[in-house]
DNA sequence: ATAGGGTTAG
């Protein structure tokens, strides 16, 4: 990918970079060449593991070829991608990258030669262990290669190279086991570590206190606590002592649950007869300072940090950051200002997260001149801004109206090699649609297609508006019929949107049968969708239907807003019914009263 | 060596 980007952005470099690859090709195809028959030939000597396996969990099963997989780890450290090489797209010449250009390719020859490196070493190693073929060879080359998988996310392969060492009654130890439990929960395979760990208590090694915090975290993380919590109990009662790393995971999901009395209930239980209990952890102590601020306590929140400037031997960057973006969230942009200073005067050195949350300050504030400021300070000190700080920049300048440079900050991302994630591109898509402007909508479509990514059901949503905007909802309702085959399917949003669209046009039939379409397809109204058929009624002198529809929203106990009343008050004063808007508006008023919402 | 807190979320 990173050659094809520089092609697109500097297509006169193009000549320098080729050289380069010309003279790098031969011996990289050389010594792929060689990995691949040095681990064939490993391989082939075990006749069952070089066909494609299936593996059967119990609970769930994996197709992979884990031999291939594993050839893949090593050679992945060995690839030199020159593939997508190809100067295709000149739209995006840009005088000013030439620097960003030269400093990718000095960095490219580099990550080469260094790979380059790495490929020999493993190449001997590999050949060493065929020749010698030491068990203890074999053994640090295998958790090795355990731990590359986990890493890459080929957990499939980990497991079974696992169970190859088991079988041959070598049993890997306890960090390599860690690093494949860690790998499952990564990808989303809870159960299969559980299943892991439990294997462990039984057949060995045994599991530390990072095992199982791995796992607690794990379903912290998938917001199922009480599963967390359970594991605590096991793990006191298979005798290994939680540490204060366990103690934050837990405090930390039950904070965000809004349990903060369970919280301090709990630690206060764990660190009963911790000698240095009158220390405050400084992990700890951040997690709280957040959760007060994040629920508007200041005042609690900087109890926490004078507490933790007194006692605790010092406070680091992501402390600062907590209170940087506290100030930030509350709209005291000057003084989360005063502190990132103060904290650049103790030696700190403000961080990606820090210059983020001052950016988004500013930007929330409009104040896009100063933001950008920021963003340039920020690359001058050395951070480089991330997918984040631009996602809150262009952002910022589009709600502002300054599609120019949104989009110049988004040839910026492309010449510094970052590829932005749909939801930058959504932002500007979504722009034009405001704006009634599909051709540059579908244009940016276009390049981002180009580009490689992906569109998502936002982009679809934000190209539907587009359509509708620019009064052309037949394309709008094909743009719908068209995501299925690219494989995304319509949401509420999209159906909101057309409904309303229709309903506007007069259309109610043909809204209501896309209100039918959604059912059928399994999709919940919401009290958007019900609005907009409300005003589909009202606008065709529908009041029949209206009053029934309403009294079906109040049935429902969606009505969380007071549009749908507006409404069907506004439609009784132009239909000169003022005794029954009156009435109405009582019954509403008393409605409220009776302690519904609205 | 592995595990903990902070920035986005249409």
């Amino acid at each position: 990918m990173a050659p094809f980007v520089i092609a697109c952005v500097e297509p006169h470099l193009v000549p320098i970079h080729f050289i380069f690859i010309r003279f790098l090709n031969p011996v990289i195809e050389s010594i792929k060449h060689d990995v691949t028959h040095t681990f064939s030939a490993l391989f082939l000597s075990q006749p069952n593991v070089f066909t494609h396996q299936r593996i059967r969990f119990e609970d769930d099963d994996i197709t992979l070829s884990p031999a291939k997989d594993i050839m893949l780890a090593i050679r992945n450290r060995c690839q030199l991608n020159s593939e997508d090489w190809s100067p295709k797209d000149k739209s995006f010449g840009n005088k000013n990258a030439p620097y960003a250009v030269f400093n990718a390719l000095d960095s490219m020859l580099k990550d080469s030669l260094e790979r380059l490196k790495t490929m020999r070493e493993n190449i001997s190693s590999v050949k060493i262990g065929l020749q010698g073929y030491t068990c203890e060879n074999n053994y640090i080359e295998h958790t090795a290669t355990i731990r590359f998988l986990c890493l890459e996310g080929k957990l499939g392969a980990a497991l079974w190279l696992r169970r190859k060492m088991v079988q041959k009654g070598i049993l890997p130890d306890v960090f390599t086991h860690n690093h494949i439990v860690n790998g499952l929960c990564k990808i989303g395979l809870v159960e299969k570590a559980d299943w892991l760990i439990r294997e462990m208590l039984e057949f060995g090694p045994p599991p530390s206190c990072a095992t199982f915090n791995n796992l607690i975290k794990a379903y912290c993380v998938v917001n199922t606590v009480d599963k967390a919590l359970y594991l605590f109990s096991i793990m006191a009662n298979t005798g290994i002592q939680p540490n204060r790393i366990t103690c934050n995971i837990l405090v930390h999901a039950l904070c965000q649950k809004g349990l903060l009395k369970e919280a301090k209930k709990m630690l206060e239980d764990i660190l009963h007869d911790d000698d240095d209990k009158d220390v405050p952890d400084l992990v700890t102590s951040t997690i709280f300072m957040d959760n007060y601020f994040k629920n508007g306590e200041t005042i609690e929140a900087l109890s926490f940090w004078n507490e933790m400037l007194q006692k605790c031997a010092k406070v680091d960057v992501v402390a600062y950051n907590v209170l940087i973006n506290g100030f930030c969230k509350s709209q005291q942009t000057n003084i989360a200002y005063g502190i990132a200073c103060e904290m650049l005067k103790k030696g700190l050195l403000p961080d990606a997260f820090t210059y983020n949350s001052l950016i988004g300050a500013l930007c929330k504030e409009g104040n896009t001149n100063e933001a950008c400021y920021i963003f340039q300070v920020m690359s001058k000190m050395g951070i480089m801004p991330d997918q984040i700080s631009y996602k809150i920049m262009i952002q910022g300048l589009c709600f502002k109206g300054d599609i120019a440079r949104a989009k110049e900050l988004l040839r910026c991302m492309l010449a510094n090699l970052m590829v932005p994630k749909p939801l930058i591109w959504n932002l500007i898509i979504g722009f034009y649609g405001r704006c009634r402007d599909a051709s540059n909508a579908f244009f940016t479509r276009d390049q981002m297609l180009a580009f490689g990514v992906r569109p998502n059901v936002f982009t679809y949503n934000a190209l539907v508006l587009a359509l509708l905007k620019s009064g052309n909802i037949y394309d709008a309702c094909s743009l719908k019929e068209e995501m299925p085959l690219k494989g995304l399917y319509p949401d509420v949003i999209t159906y909101n949107l057309l409904i309303g669209a229709a309903c506007n046009l007069g259309r109610v039939g043909f809204a209501l049968q896309l209100h039918g379409e959604m059912l059928q397809r399994g999709y919940e109204p919401d009290l958007i969708t019900y609005t907009e058929l409300l005003k589909g009624f009202c606008i065709r002198g529908k009041m029949k239907e209206a009053e029934e529809l309403y009294a079906k929203i109040l049935k429902s106990g969606l009505l969380t807003d007071h549009v749908p009343v507006q409404i069907l008050f506004n439609m009784y004063c132009k239909r000169k019914d003022p005794v029954v808007a009156f009435n109405f508006y009582q019954d509403w008023l008393a409605s409220k009263g009776r302690g519904y919402p609205y």
